[in-house]
DNA sequence: ACGACGCGCCAC
DNA sequence: AAACGTGGCGCGTCGT
C-alpha cells in the first residue's frame, strides 16, 4: 500500500493506494466500518466514455479523512463489490462517473443511481452561478475552495505540469500519465474526500431553503437523462460522409473565389474588411474594439441577401461578401457538426452526447459532444444524419409558445390569459390590440418582436435593429403593448422589488433560486420564464419515464422532445408523450404539438426517402 | 506548443 | 430611462 498524507481544511487526510492484492484486505476492512455515505470518483482516459479503446483507470472511495485509490485493471472486482456494498455515494457530476462504471464495469445506472447524491446538483440548487458571474461556482475546484479549504486544488494545474513533462497535453495526458504517478494518485485520492466534505456543507446550506423535493427531482431527472445518453442516437455514416464531401467542396469553391479578391483566410475579419474597402464598399459598423464589423448580417447586406439568405434585389451582390458567407457556413457545418458526428460516434455508429440536466443559471439543459441542440434548422441536411434504429421512426413533440404561456401564467394578465385561452394566433391578437383591426404583416412582425422582447428583456433599440422598423414606431408599439398587457410590466416591477433590486434571488414556482445580477435586474422576468419552461419539460421527461416511455426518448431540446419508436406504434407513443407534456399550469393550458418525422431527424425538416 | 479568452454563429 | 435571456464550440489572438 502506498500512502500520502496531506493537510486539507485544517486537518490531515490519508490517501491509500492499493498496489498489491493483499492491500485489498485493508480496503475491505476500511469499507465495512466506513460511514454510510462515501465519496466516489474515477479517473479515466478521457471524456468520450463510449469511444473505442476507452478505459477507466482508477476508482477512488473516501470519507472525510481517508481515501482508497484502486487500479481498475487490477482490482475491478473490488471496485464493483464496493459499489454494490449498500453504501450511499457522493459523486461530483455523477452523470459522468455513473456512465463510466455503467459502461466499463457493468455497475448500471439503474442499480447505482438510487444510492447517489450528486454535489453538482446540490451546488447548482444552492447557487447556479459560475465564479465569473459572481457565484460560488459548481465545479469541484471552486466548491472545494469555498467550502473546504481556501487553498484546495482539484489538481488540474498540477497534473497539467505532469502531462507536459511526459510530452502530453490536456487532451492526451489522462490516458498517458503513469498510473503510479504521485501527483495523479494524490489528486485522485483527494477528490472523493472533497466530494464528501462539500456535500456536508451544501446539505447544510440547502436545509434553509426547504427544497428537498427539488433535490430529489433533479436526481430523478438526471437518471432519465443518463439513460438517454447511454442509449445514444444512431447516425447515418454514408450520408454524413457524402454530405461532408459536398460541403467541403462548396467551402473550397468559395474559398477560391475569396482568394481572388485577396482574402486568403476567410476567418480573418481584417483581410475581409480591407478587401471590401478596396472594392469600393462602404463599411459603417464597428466592433467593440473599433475594427470594421464584417459579421454575417453586414456581409448579407453587401451580398444583397436578407437574414434568410433570400435575394433582396436592392443592389448588385458583392461577390466577395457572398463567397465569404458561403465558405464560412459550409466550413462550420462541416467541422462543428458533421465532422463531430463522425469523430464522436461509438463502434456501433451511435452518438452519446453529454446531456447536462442542470446547466444554465436557469436550470436549462444543454447538450454537448456534439452540440445537438443547435443544429441548423433552416434546412434538413445536417439533421438527416441522425436516424432511428432499424424498424423505428423519429418522432417529436414540441411545446407551443411555451414561454409566452408561462409568462401569462406567472403574470396572470387578463388580456394575455384571454389571448392564449381564446386559441387565436397570439401575434395576430397582439397586433390587433396594438395596431387595430387592419394591421399589416409588418406590424404583426413588430408585435411579435415586442412579445419576444418582453420575454428576453429587450428594449426599443434592440427591436428596431431586429425589425428594421423606425424607432418611433417601435416605441409606440411597446407603449401600446404595455397598455394592452399591463400585467407583464407589473410582473417585472414586482420581481425587482421583491428581490430587493437584485439582493435576493428570484424564486420560481418549483422553488428554484435564481440569483440576479445587480446591473441586470431586468432579466428577472426572463429567468423566471425560462426556468419555469425548463421545469415543465423536465417534469414531462420524468413523467414519460414513469409511464414506461423512457426507452423511446432520445434528446431534450429546450421546448421539445426527440424520440423514436416502431413505426406501427407511433400514434400511441406520441399520444403518451403528449399526455405527459400537456396540462394546466396555473390556469393556462400547456399544449404540445406531436409529430411523426420518419426515418431521420431531417425528415421533420423536409428530408424525404 | 499549449491554453485562456474574445468573437462570431448555431439553437431555443 | 433603458437595459434582449440561456447555452456549445471553432476560429484567431495573445500570453506563457
Amino acid at each position: 500500500m502506498k500512502h500520502y498524507r496531506q493537510q486539507l481544511g485544517g486537518s490531515d487526510v490519508d490517501i491509500n493506494v492499493v498496489e498489491r492484492d493483499e492491500d485489498i484486505d485493508a480496503f475491505h476492512d476500511w469499507l465495512v466500518t466506513a460511514p454510510h455515505l462515501l465519496g466516489f470518483d474515477t479517473e479515466t482516459t478521457g471524456l468520450d466514455i463510449y469511444s473505442p479503446g476507452y478505459e477507466v483507470r482508477l476508482a477512488q472511495f473516501g470519507d472525510h479523512r481517508t481515501a482508497y485509490v484502486l487500479r481498475v485493471e487490477q482490482h475491478a472486482e473490488a471496485v464493483k463489490w464496493a459499489l454494490r456494498s449498500g453504501h450511499r455515494f457522493v459523486v461530483h457530476n455523477y452523470a459522468f462517473d455513473g456512465l463510466v462504471v455503467d459502461r466499463h464495469l457493468g455497475v448500471t445506472v439503474e442499480e447505482l443511481a438510487p444510492n447517489v447524491v450528486d454535489t453538482h446538483i446540490l451546488a447548482h440548487l444552492v447557487d447556479p452561478r459560475q465564479q465569473a458571474e459572481g457565484g460560488i461556482g459548481t465545479g469541484l475546484k471552486p466548491l472545494a475552495q469555498h467550502y473546504v479549504d481556501r487553498n484546495a486544488s482539484d489538481g488540474q494545474k498540477e497534473l497539467q505540469a505532469e502531462f507536459r513533462a511526459i510530452g502530453a497535453n490536456k487532451a492526451t495526458g489522462w490516458a498517458k500519465i503513469n498510473i503510479d504517478n504521485p501527483v495523479y494518485e494524490l489528486y485522485a485520492g483527494l477528490d472523493p474526500i472533497l466530494a464528501v466534505r462539500i456535500h456536508d456543507e451544501l446539505a447544510l446550506a440547502l436545509k434553509d431553503y426547504d427544497i428537498e423535493h427539488l433535490v430529489e427531482f433533479e436526481h430523478e431527472l438526471q437518471r432519465v437523462l443518463m439513460l438517454m445518453q447511454r442509449r445514444g442516437i444512431r447516425i447515418d455514416v454514408p450520408w454524413t460522409s457524402e454530405l461532408r464531401a459536398e460541403l467541403q467542396g462548396e467551402a473550397e469553391h468559395y474559398r477560391a473565389i475569396a482568394a481572388r479578391y485577396g482574402v486568403s483566410n476567410i476567418n480573418s475579419t481584417k483581410q475581409i474588411s480591407e478587401a471590401l474597402l478596396g472594392m469600393g464598399e462602404t463599411l459603417t459598423e464597428h466592433t467593440a474594439s473599433g475594427a470594421y464589423k464584417v459579421d454575417k448580417s453586414v456581409l448579407q447586406g453587401l451580398a444583397d441577401l436578407d437574414a434568410n439568405w433570400k435575394p433582396l434585389e436592392t443592389r448588385d451582390s458583392n461577390p466577395l461578401a457572398e463567397a465569404v458567407l458561403k465558405a464560412k457556413r459550409s466550413e462550420k457545418w462541416d467541422t462543428a457538426y458533421l465532422g463531430a458526428f463522425l469523430d464522436l460516434r461509438d463502434a456501433d455508429d451511435r452518438l452519446h452526447p453529454t446531456i447536462g440536466g442542470l446547466q444554465a443559471r436557469t436550470g436549462r439543459m444543454s447538450i454537448s459532444h456534439p452540440p445537438l441542440q443547435q443544429l441548423p434548422s433552416s434546412e434538413w441536411r445536417i439533421r438527416r444524419s441522425m436516424i432511428a434504429d432499424p424498424g423505428q421512426v423519429i418522432i417529436a413533440a414540441d411545446y407551443s409558445q411555451v414561454e409566452m404561456r408561462v409568462l401569462a401564467a406567472l403574470c396572470q394578465d387578463p388580456n394575455l390569459v384571454d389571448a392564449i385561452k381564446s386559441g387565436t394566433d397570439l401575434h395576430d391578437y397582439t397586433a390587433r390590440m396594438v395596431f387595430g383591426e387592419d394591421f399589416t404583416s409588418k406590424q404583426r412582425k413588430i408585435a411579435k418582436s415586442v412579445g419576444f422582447g418582453k420575454v428576453y428583456g429587450g428594449g426599443a433599440a434592440t427591436i428596431t435593429r431586429q425589425t428594421g422598423a423606425p424607432l418611433a414606431q417601435v416605441k409606440e408599439a411597446i407603449a401600446a403593448y404595455d397598455a394592452t398587457f399591463p400585467g407583464i410590466k407589473r410582473l417585472g416591477h414586482d420581481l425587482q422589488r421583491q428581490t430587493g433590486y437584485g439582493s435576493l434571488p428570484v424564486i420560481t414556482p418549483s422553488g428554484r433560486r435564481l440569483p440576479l445580477d445587480r446591473d441586470r435586474t431586468y432579466a428577472a422576468t426572463n429567468y423566471l420564464v425560462q426556468s419555469t419552461a425548463r421545469d415543465l419539460l423536465a417534469q414531462a421527461l420524468v413523467d414519460m419515464d414513469s409511464a414506461g416511455l423512457g426507452e423511446h426518448l432520445l434528446l431534450p431540446v429546450h421546448d421539445e422532445i426527440i424520440a423514436q419508436c416502431p413505426e406501427a406504434d407511433a400514434d400511441e407513443v406520441l399520444r403518451g408523450i403528449a399526455e405527459c407534456m400537456d396540462g394546466d399550469f396555473m390556469g393556462i393550458p400547456i399544449v404540445s404539438d406531436p409529430e411523426k418525422y420518419g426515418r431521420s431527424w431531417g425528415h421533420g425538416y423536409g428530408a424525404e426517402d
